[in-house]
DNA sequence: CTTGTCTATGCAACGAGTTGCATAGAAGGA
DNA sequence: TCCTTCTATGCAACTCGTTGCATAGACAAG
């Protein structure tokens, strides 16, 4: 159950609401971490009763107010203690590979179309990611930046960089894929 | 929710009982598709009262007596709908990703030796990937087979090939963050 | 002959995650 | 004016997933 340590963080980088929480978890955060917005406005109640994060009534114009969050002293050492524990290995959840191993059983021709459907998907995401490390990483204070440099800028970046290689990995490995339904296609 | 699906095609490559299935399910399967002894029982459990699976009460000698499940035809149909829906966007929960921008809030220092754990485990899938690869795909019958070419064989392998590419990329991506750790730990 | 391990199945309780619905202020367009 | 869209928060019900525990047959080691 890492819910918590994942908007802990996320809060840490930057107070916010449980709408914007929700809004990072659909870009950012969401690509290693997903939550809808009625999981993290539960996690941010109980959360704040149990004092690891503080409120902050925000009125705002031109839109409804908001409660803006940030981390209380206890929240900050219940996410230490959960950063020195062993890392969890991840758990997947493949709908494609199932869906290959059983297009056996079925029709490998008819994936074709939602395959390539999917990758156009991963592609998208792949340029997304790029126009960030763009935006982002690169420019005059990236290289040498005056003062010193920025831990957790260079921390975001390296988590970026892996999910630029996850998606280079994933085009590479569907372009497979499509041409194994292909040749069986063609020669069934 | 596609835990059903995954039993279902797994029982179609080859029936069981739901102790080997949940064997299966820390072996092959497993790697993109995770689910405990007690999670599968009950699919069972429920897929056999909807007349999706049959059972057959299997004695054995030298072990207690199992039931062997097989897709009935409603089983089938079931999955055959499921196939032809659209894929769904896998669901990721990357706790190593939280920690390291985490880290930033912390001391990025005290990861590494975890890291190089957690580096040493994909490592050893790796291995296990590439020794199943030789055991179940080179030799005589994988090339040139006589008869008609298994289209369950060439699709196990590509999901296993998009297996080992997924290690590959991941090893390099955590040589990357090691390399960033190590890098923040000394100009710290 | 007790203890431990492997095969084999399962219940009960709890916690995490999903789905559907509801409300409400403010802005903009038909 | 009404309808839609965006921001913003939340409840209720349900399903999925995890954890802890329990049972039981067969075998092997001590």
């Amino acid at each position: 159950m890492a819910l918590d340590h994942a908007i802990l963080v996320s809060l840490l980088e930057r107070p916010g609401s449980g709408y914007e929480l929700a809004r990072r978890f659909e870009r950012s955060i969401g690509y290693f971490w997903t939550a809808t917005h009625q999981q993290i406005y539960r996690v941010l109640k109980r959360m704040e009763s149990d004092g690891w994060i503080d409120v902050r009534e925000v009125p705002q114009q031109g839109r409804p107010d908001k409660k803006e969050y940030s981390v209380a002293a206890l929240g900050r050492t219940a996410l230490s203690e959960w950063l020195h524990q062993p890392i969890e290995p991840e758990s997947v959840r493949h709908d494609l590979a199932v869906k290959i191993r059983g297009a056996a059983f079925d029709d490998p021709a008819a994936l074709i179309r939602e395959v390539e459907r999917y990758r156009q998907v991963h592609n998208e995401r792949l340029d997304h990611y790029l126009a960030g490390e763009v935006r982002d990483f690169t420019g005059p204070q990236a290289a040498h930046a005056p003062g010193p440099p920025d831990a957790g800028r260079e921390l975001q970046h390296v988590v970026l960089r892996g999910g630029i290689a996850y998606e280079r990995m994933t085009l590479a490995w569907l372009d497979d894929v499509l041409a194994t339904l292909r040749g069986l296609a063609s020669d069934r």
